[in-house]
DNA sequence: GGCCTGACTTTAG
DNA sequence: GCTAAAGCCAGGC
């Protein structure tokens, strides 16, 4: 697999993820048969948050955690959008993570 | 080519 | 809860 079809195959993962629902880097990496490209899903995400087309605010790290915020112009922005799709958030970290979460895996086939 | 950094993950203490 | 370390790989210097 290519870089630029490892970043394409990462937009389609993401575009795919349901309002409401969040997930995680390296489930994405394993969704597209790279699970040690966690990585460069983040890099991938930090040069496209901006696109409209991709939901970059519902990919977190493993645990829930909003580690992205950083890439977004507003720290809180990430966070807002969440809330406004219905996940609650608390102290950078999404509630009820384990319920939230949104396995790539059960959903591509 | 080496060295450092990064929206990461997992295990260990 | 915390830090540390090892894996991973692209990009910049």
């Amino acid at each position: 697999m290519t870089r630029d079809e490892f970043i394409e195959a990462v937009h389609e993962v993401v575009k795919m993820i349901p309002s409401g629902r969040a997930t995680s880097y390296g489930l994405i990496a394993k969704a597209i048969g790279c699970p040690t490209m966690q990585r460069k899903v983040g890099k991938v995400l930090s040069t496209t948050h901006s696109s409209l087309d991709i939901p970059a605010h519902r990919v977190v790290n493993s645990q829930g955690i909003l580690s992205g915020r950083a890439a977004f112009s507003n720290l809180n922005e990430m966070q807002e959008r969440l809330e406004s799709e219905g996940i609650v958030v608390v102290n950078n970290k999404i509630k009820n993570w384990k319920s939230v979460c949104w396995n790539p895996l059960e959903e591509i086939y």
